[in-house]
DNA sequence: ATCAGATGTATGGTATACCAGATATCTGGG
DNA sequence: CCCAGATATCTGGTATACCATACATCTGAT
């Protein structure tokens, strides 16, 4: 084996301005941006010197995260991490379960069979860590059901869409979600989603995938904490008990 | 009044890099892409010098360009126009039809009576102008039926995600939607989904917008002519009588 | 005549310089 | 001591220079 055969993988198409776009947007998802002493802003040159590159590639990655909605950028200001306001997040679980609803639908006549037992088996498997519920874990499997069926839809754009959402919803986990009595309601209305994926049922499975996560909406609104939320132009209230009206 | 209260409106926060974005986004929407002899690449220095400013604001909104899919970035290659395929459309269709029958859900149950009148006045005006059926302006006013529904759900980020979808439709309208027999039937649907929205039934109201918005879809999906798009990957034909089924 | 390799050119990626607005600091008058 | 205005500085916006890759063109050998 020759030297040269070591130095190949060098990456083509590989970019500065990409490789700072994820870099960026690992960093904000990790980052706790609601403990109050979090740094909101971002400063370029720092950013820059940190790195070890230029302004440009960052100011074009910091470009697309905006456009995605994880920053704001403030002509002459700066660029802020948003943090998302309980209107924000409960408009997001909407959004979400228009998707995810569609998406068993679809579902329920393009998965196959064997895609379907998969997803039972993985719900089962998982459906015990949903009792010991450990914060973090069970909320990670249940995201990843959820991206499941997205999956099984067949539809990319619904599945891309709603993983825009879930990015922004892994911000907001820890905030609002505690889970505990949660879990096992969870667990039991994925087995019912299943079932009706099973049965092959278009209309039972969206309904029953909305009412799921119309559920998590109305948890979310009861016990969304904006104490130490400074910003709080939070005052929509209106909406309170929306998830029982709609779900029929 | 003096001379210096002319000269203030200089619009603050203007900044180079957001017109040319939503310069180039118009530019890009109102192109006819699909043309065979369109051009399809953007050449930055072109661009620069046309516009009569440096390629770093051109950059920064081509990056902005393709974090909403409408141009695609070659690394050291250049920016190309996205030509949608067929199936791409049909996907924006279905997540469509997944935001608004939502919107129409919520509608149910937020608008108020006076806006459903105003939407009912609207819908009433331009039926008339469905049978004279100039191409171009019944599809207006049609996208505006559905981004109100939108509005009246009172969820901005259904709205928003929507729009996005919308963005595109307006790039393959002239393309695949020869109306005249559709639109009839379009009018009719409409006024069925008004009137499910004053029954303030959320399930009636879903159903109807989902229906008449996959009746679209399977439109699309017969007579999409992809004739002359060379790129052509576009062998996804499983879906094919996809929206009769899901609809149930 | 054809094609591999060399050379040139066009164009995107990155770094850097400079400008202007925004904010912080200083200063002097009240 | 307080505050208005001046000044300094920090930082984002823009222009420009330079580099490297991709592609076209040229050249010469077979």
């Amino acid at each position: 084996m020759s030297f040269s055969d070591f130095l190949e993988p060098v990456s083509i198409n590989f970019t500065l301005k990409d490789h700072t776009y994820s870099l960026l947007k690992d960093a904000i998802l990790k980052m706790e941006i609601y403990s109050p002493n979090a740094e909101l802003r971002l400063d370029e040159r720092k950013l820059a010197s940190q790195l070890g590159i230029s302004r440009t590639p960052i100011r074009e990655a910091l470009a697309r995260l905006a456009q995605d909605g994880l920053v704001e950028i403030q002509p002459r200001k700066g660029v802020f991490i948003c943090q998302k306001s309980r209107s924000d997040v409960l408009e997001m679980i909407i959004t979400w379960a228009a998707l995810e609803s569609m998406a068993a639908r679809l579902a329920t006549s393009v998965a196959s069979d064997r895609d379907l037992r998969s997803l039972r088996k993985f719900a089962l498997k998982h459906s015990t860590s949903a009792s010991k519920a450990e914060l973090g874990e069970y909320s990670e499997v249940n995201i990843k059901f959820h991206q499941r069926i997205l999956e099984l839809s067949g539809c990319d754009l619904l599945r891309v869409t709603a993983d825009g959402l879930f990015m922004h919803m892994y911000l907001v986990r820890k905030r609002a979600m505690g889970e505990s009595d949660r879990a096992s309601r969870s667990v039991q209305d994925h087995m019912e989603i299943i079932e009706a994926l099973e049965s092959r049922d278009p209309d039972l499975a969206a309904k029953r995938v909305l009412e799921h996560t119309m559920r998590l909406h109305s948890h979310v609104d009861k016990t969304w904490n904006l104490l130490e939320n400074v910003n709080g132009n939070d005052s929509d209230n209106s909406k309170s008990s929306l998830s029982k009206k709609i779900t029929g």
